[in-house]
DNA sequence: TTCATTATTTGCCAAATGGCAAATATTTTT
DNA sequence: AAAAATATTTGCCATTTGGCAAATAATGAA
């Protein structure tokens, strides 16, 4: 039962991007669901289609696949307050090419595609909210991303280290250089050198 | 005047994403205008809002910044077939940070916002159609952007002759050292290694 | 065509990063 | 608390990439 929580992170979320009567939030807040994941757990798996979408209220996500060469990747961090899906994946209903995986214990609110659906049906601003939503997570990926190949390695840290300032220390080493693009020695050299 | 311009690769390009009748597809042509630039002409600039969306029927943008450094950087290049703007700054009305520029000889059919909003008013999938090429366009340069830092430069280099086979010998090597996130002299090595 | 301009390549050496394995440090399990 | 398992750091040296300037090539203008 999710009668005692109050989402009101979600909601204050959700009202950044449209207006919603209290009908409209008590319906978005009865097709929410908690669940709270441990560090290291998946929410969804490469290989499968994902079916729910997760909102951050707490904790940190990371997004990571295996290249070519068969290591693993970390593609982007997400973090509290943000929604986490493969989106391309969602939408198209195929298999997932990649794994979102709880890097801190998270406490999530959950939406299956069926909950979406019925609130697309049934409040009218849904959808244009939605879109605002999606379209400004990809924006800031393209716009995190870009700058990357500009940087050298230590700026790329430094620049994480402002976006996420309680994380670098409580993540393994390897998930965040393979963010950065690096080996976890250099990593490990240029933490050292500051 | 547009009258005998077909503009099929426009029309074939938005059915993709959905279906639009004869009477719909008449009124798009009528708000597309024609426009032709020339190679190193820029479609919008940084510190300007910018008020027109390009499709591109022929030819190849690229969008670039100056970083910290001053260095000019080729964030991403954007080819035959696809819409061109700096999506953040024109929905959200305010001054781009970043140039668009032809790179090769251009022909394109340029929508004003005040033709895009007449389109939105009057044919009902308009938003919807935008919405998902909006997502698609944006899915496509995280997933450009994210294996860069996993790959070497030599690799890059290969994935874009994949992409743009017949690009890399008609521009700048400048342009395409930025984008690969190395410098000219070490691209030039690299084309020369292989 | 010739000259001037701009773009690209190259040499030389420095700096950044990688690869691998061993040494430490940290965390988890017993 | 010890032992075991994991994670991080470090040494050593190789490879990649950068910086700068000069040489060469390509392009455009007179």
């Amino acid at each position: 039962m999710t009668t005692f929580v109050t989402m009101d992170k979600l909601i204050n979320y959700l009202l950044e991007f449209g207006q919603l009567n209290q009908q409209q939030i008590d319906l978005i807040k009865r097709k929410a669901q908690v669940l709270e994941l441990k560090k290291g757990d998946y929410f969804s798996e490469a290989g499968k289609t994902p079916k729910q979408v997760a909102f951050i209220e707490e904790g940190i996500f990371r997004v990571c696949y295996y290249n070519s060469k068969g290591d693993e990747i970390t593609k982007y961090f997400i973090d509290e307050n943000n929604f986490a899906v493969d989106i391309n994946s969602f939408n198209q209903k195929i298999p997932s090419s990649e794994y979102v995986q709880a890097v801190t214990d998270c406490s999530l609110l959950v939406f299956s595609t069926e909950s979406l659906n019925d609130l697309s049906a049934t409040i009218i601003q849904w959808d244009g909210i939605i879109n605002k939503i999606t379209e400004k997570a990809l924006v800031e990926k393209v716009n995190k991303l870009s700058p990357m190949l500009a940087e050298d390695a230590t700026t790329r840290y430094l620049n994480f280290l402002e976006k996420f300032p309680n994380l670098a220390n409580r993540i393994p080493l390897s998930y965040l250089a393979s963010y950065l693009g690096i080996t976890q020695s250099s990593l490990s050299r240029i933490r050292k050198s500051i």
